[in-house]
DNA sequence: GTGGCATTTGTTTACGTAAACATGCTAGCG
DNA sequence: CGCTAGCATGTTTACGTAAACAAATGCCAC
């Protein structure tokens, strides 16, 4: 900067003035700067900006997988829109949730340049009281349990997982399978309990849930066991790609979908529509999600806005051809 | 850090070098000063940090969507490789591949905190004159041109297309169809160029090349107009997702797959192995894609290694049930 | 014509840290 | 016993920037 100023022949805060697009320069003077600017090859350091101004510009974001179709899609509408309001996005992976892993990712945060935190969890273990983020940082959490102290951005997983069930009970199933995601996964229990409540609701017994691992395998493989009983005629799966391998194992052993057995999904994938049947699923809404993450966390950033409270994003029944009426109608 | 050093009663240095784990601090003061610093809730300041050092410990990334697989995966691949050796990622996301936009984050990214860039193009808007990285910045380029002066990790898209097309005429089918994708990318031109390459090279003239964007629709709507043309018997898309739409198009004309027709996709995404029929498909190592980025990057930046050269990652050939001999042998 | 105000530019200072250098102390050796 | 080497610690300084304050100029109203 200080060869810049040389350059143009003003001071040093000139240059700054003009860096930072302040209007109080002399249009001459600004030009002859930003000249020098070019000539020079001058790149402001961020590291100095930030020391001086106590502001990074940057949002960091803990997640513990990128190779979830959610979590993909709500990094990607995060970093779109923090982009547009000027912040850059550090990513902090956590490759596995173990407690230790966790400490560490917030104490690499604590020392990392970010103004706020989006902590995409999946899990109850933001709930440990040895855990904590540096005090006065700004954070909103997505998909996990909502301490009251921390914003907290979710989908309605609860809504969602009724529509589905309550759709396959109004065309005429007696009951309704579930394949869940993992027990860990905070999101997995809440449209486990849903659909058990739906069912108990209805008057209806519901059958032990399955317990799977969001993995297309693991869809799989219990629809391999489901197979067997052919009193199944209706599964909802917790996510589109366990229904995905839900519905090659009937596949296999020729129980047509929807025919013999109706399947509904979670998520809305974009592969989904294209799923042989195309797959009745519940629409995530993961853009607006990511985009609430960012206005919330921006007003907490600018100090207009308390910490606490929750914000759910409605999701939408996507009817496709994996579902119709039980055969025996 | 000074009100650490006061509480501790020792001087600031001691306190940094307590910070940084330097061995040459007399065990009880090191005692005193971590004391000191956890009463204090002591956290040290990055942008001082770097201000001083010049290193940021940070990697940025450049990326034009997220919301493709192959991306996604590379991204993960280099978020944990980065995370091994210390280093968190800055993420700088293009909606739209503009110039303009390109420029804009270019700029961006050189007042970011930085020490080097992956960049993700998948285009060749790299090539262009007016675009340029802060000068001796380490960059090592993903799935684009190489031009000589950067430094390119990519997959073997040639010998993934061949394999691919190979297998199809191996299998005794007279010629393959090709839905690519997009135009402006440069591993679809590649995998077209290789596909193309191949046919020739048996002396069979290649049927029109069909354009896709990589989406599952646009596979769905060329799978519809090749439905219409009862000698294609084999298909070779440039993706997993292509291909899905493909089968979707064909199970919807009553076309078996692999009876009537044979598919093949490219990427081998987790989902592909419970399409229906599990889909034969190019399996690209997106980790060793991400891995061999953070080495070569981490080689630029502590200055072992020059900045040209390009690392190609093989392919393996997955073959699963979307492929068969043609119904007329 | 003079006082006051707005506008542009310059000067000083501090942000938190770590390198470079300086100091003081202890131990080991002849 | 005195000298030096080595180690723990302290002091000074600079990294590049922007806020706060100061100064200089020009303009307007009375």
């Amino acid at each position: 900067m200080a060869d810049v100023a040389a350059v143009a022949g003003v001071s040093a805060q000139t240059v700054s003035r003009v860096a930072n697009g302040l209007n109080n320069v002399e249009p001459s003077t600004k030009e002859r700067v930003l000249a020098a600017m070019s000539q020079i090859g001058y790149r402001p350091n961020s590291a100095a900006r930030a020391l001086k101004t106590g502001r990074f510009n940057s949002i960091g974001v803990i997640m513990f997988t990128l190779s979830t179709f959610g979590n993909m899609r709500t990094l990607d509408a995060i970093a779109t829109a923090a982009t547009q309001a000027g912040y850059s996005i550090t990513l902090i992976p956590i490759a596995l949730p173990t407690q230790g892993q966790l400490l560490g990712a917030f104490t690499r945060l604590s020392e990392q340049a970010v103004d706020g935190v989006v902590v995409i969890a999946e899990s109850h273990i933001l709930d440990r009281a040895d855990i904590s983020l540096p005090t006065g940082m700004p954070v909103v959490i997505v998909d996990s349990d909502a301490d009251d102290t921390y914003a907290v951005v979710d989908t309605d997983q609860t809504a969602g997982a009724r529509d589905a069930t309550r759709l396959l009970l109004d065309l005429g199933h007696r009951t309704v399978w579930h394949v869940s995601g993992p027990e860990a996964s905070y999101s997995a229990a809440r449209r486990r309990d849903s659909w058990l409540h739906t069912l108990t609701e209805a008057g209806i017994e519901a059958p032990p849930v399955l317990v799977g691992d969001w993995s297309t395998n693991s869809g799989y493989q219990h629809g391999l066991a489901l197979v067997k009983n052919r009193d199944v005629t209706a599964v909802f799966a917790a996510n589109d790609q366990m229904a995905l391998g839900l519905m090659r194992a009937f596949h296999e052993n020729d129980l047509a979908v929807p025919e013999h057995i109706s399947v509904v999904g979670f998520d809305d994938m974009e592969e989904s529509s294209s799923f042989w049947p195309p797959l009745t699923t519940v629409h995530q809404d993961f853009s607006a999600v990511g985009r609430l993450c960012i206005e919330q966390l921006l007003a907490q950033i600018d100090g207009s806005r308390p910490s606490g409270g929750a914000t759910i994003v409605p999701t939408v029944l996507i009817e496709r051809q994996s579902t119709a009426p039980p055969r025996s109608l």
